[in-house]
DNA sequence: ACTGTATGTTGAATCGTTTAACACTGCGCA
DNA sequence: TGCGCAGTGTTAAACGATTCAACATACAGT
């Protein structure tokens, strides 16, 4: 591996022309020029970054902190983060917390000696944030993406919880429901929260009393969705459709559903908020609220960029970005449903 | 940002003495130590591994490139490798080269410049892999994953390929079927010949004759899985069963079946090589051969990390890994399917 | 008292860049 | 003739660590 001293040596020049001829910070007459890019080719010379970030300050290097890269969620979100970085010649170091604060805060130490020049951070709720805020307080720029950490101050890109689910269960009502059930996340998280929100606000703006009855705590997990959809058919709330929460409970529900003989939309309608089948949302017939996870990605880069070059100055920037939501055939209501046949032909959009 | 020399000053050691502490490298008195510890603290330093990097030359940092971390086989993949590394305290730069090759060329540049210890690269097919080459030529390490690279001699975790289809197509054959379609990937594609390849060894080994109309070549997308599975249906070339070759194109056939009123599996029945649904296999009720992309990724990252630390030496290791076919509901033989209901709850299997 | 050895600590060179400060060469112009 | 200036180049000092040779100290053995 040759350094810029052997490439200046070949081409019998000082060692600040060949930086000079690289990064174009001074004119070079042509001449030189040429001698300094055939000695590059000829000895395969590639600059040491990593000697340039010690120089500099600075790496070009991201930190994205996730929870788990394996849940379907994220991919879009690192797609989109990285396309717009690369465009911007930063790279991603990219690591998984599994939710565990103490992860967490290893990884985050570590970014911190690699001197990455800002980190995307979706935290694991619920610890103490001091590893956050010593990491800004160092100067360290951190966008939060998807989730806020409380009373830690930074900019940060969020979904619209509340919008998402209102809009869905608003499309529910138009249908011709009036009982809805839903099956929400566990209510100590705040995006589970603001989705219970966002039902309460549809019911509320159509003149529909909350019945407390039809709202079922789950815990995101499998499990809690096939156990209380069949609460509420067994249960025979009455209710004409269920609104789950996300992607892993709505499978739940929907085993439930077969194992209990139910047909869906025939005998109840289902929505879903959307976490898990985002990358195929047409191979599925769920009537779901999807989240724009590239998006996501996208704009939580852009913030990061833009404050670490200083173009971005100020308060922290909070963006809370909207989701759709699709319309499919588990919503159609019983007498539309006669005429379901003709639109059963799923194809996929193009993603992308 | 604090500095090695400000904890040295603040503790009244010399930086050796910081330095020693830190990584262990010499005794120190425990007094010392303390003061050392305690200036750390205070000044709340992270040693700068850019520093050091340069130093030592080397960064703990591996490249990980490949196609696009938003096909569901992947995620799987990077999260094998990252545990792996991270248990040995590296760390994975992540860059998606969405197959093209111009871009994989940036993406390996940019690497090299970064001075990675190593490389695990997905690489697109068809390319002059010159940069692959020279790479490995400057001492970077590369291990190929997924994907080997024609006339480049490297270390390789790929799939067996052609025991994955071997295995699914006899298990169709136990099933009673004789007359098995299948639908390819591009036959240009290494991984699609071999699991072609399979195919045929599978029929041969139970001396049934290969009948060339049976074979219909995809292109992995999901237009050629509906077209071909309608054809499939409509030649009447009277199969029993349909074996396909990846993930989308199932979800193609899937469709066409609907769309024709085929039901599986009193119809015909229908197998698939997994790329998709690998995340939740247990959402779908297909039988499939399902790809064990954790441990490839895991598999590949050892290897990587042995060659970096001089621990593996000689020549190239290949790694083939085992594929499990995981038998559902869609190959229920007719006859087999009078008691079907009873197996019909799909619970998932705990996923890690 | 002297030598030898073990233990602890430090000074200084080094890694491969960037970049400010300076040097040289011509040239136009008063 | 002498001056300023524009255009090109080079020198050398950082950047923040690691590491080795050298030094200091204490103590044991003779």
């Amino acid at each position: 591996m040759s350094t810029i001293v052997e490439v200046a040596r070949r081409a019998s020049v000082s060692i600040a022309t060949v930086s000079n001829v690289i990064r174009g910070t001074k004119q070079v007459s042509l001449e030189l020029q040429e001698r300094v890019r055939a000695a590059i080719r000829e000895l395969d010379y590639y600059p040491n970054a990593i000697a340039r970030g010690l120089k500099v300050k600075q790496t070009r290097m991201l930190g994205m902190v996730l929870p788990d890269i394996t849940n379907p969620f994220f991919p879009g979100i690192i797609r989109g983060a990285e396309d717009t970085a690369f465009e911007r010649d930063y790279f991603l170091i990219t690591a998984n917390t599994d939710e565990q604060i103490a992860r967490e805060r290893r990884i985050v130490s570590a970014l911190r000696s690699y001197r990455v020049d800002g980190i995307l951070l979706a935290s694991a709720p619920g610890g103490d944030p001091a590893h956050i805020r010593s990491t800004i307080a160092s100067g360290v720029s951190v966008v939060f993406l998807d989730r806020p950490v409380p009373a830690v101050s930074a900019d940060a890109v969020l979904l619209d919880n509340v919008g998402g689910a209102r809009e869905c269960v608003r499309h529910l009502i138009q249908c011709g429901n009036r009982r809805i059930a839903i099956i929400t996340g566990p209510l100590k998280a705040q995006n589970a929260l603001e989705r219970l929100q966002g039902y309460k606000k549809a019911l509320n703006e159509a003149d529909i009393a909350i019945d407390p009855a039809l709202i079922l705590e789950g815990d995101y997990r499998y499990e809690s969705g096939n156990r209380l959809a069949k609460q509420v058919i067994q249960s025979r709330m009455k209710a004409t459709a269920l609104f789950v929460c996300n992607g892993v409970m709505t499978f739940g529900a929907l085993n439930a559903f077969d194992e209990l003989g139910v047909h869906c939309p025939k005998d109840i309608s289902l929505a879903t908020f959307d976490d898990l089948t985002l990358d195929h949302p047409s191979y599925s017939h769920l009537t779901a609220v999807v989240q724009p996870s590239y998006e996501m990605g996208a704009r939580a880069a852009t913030i990061l960029m833009d404050r670490i070059e200083g173009s971005l100055i100020g308060d922290p920037v909070i963006v809370r970005v909207a989701p759709t939501l699709v319309v499919r055939e588990s919503t159609h209501s019983p007498k539309r449903l006669l005429d379901h046949r003709r639109s059963g032909s799923r194809k996929p959009s193009s993603s992308r």
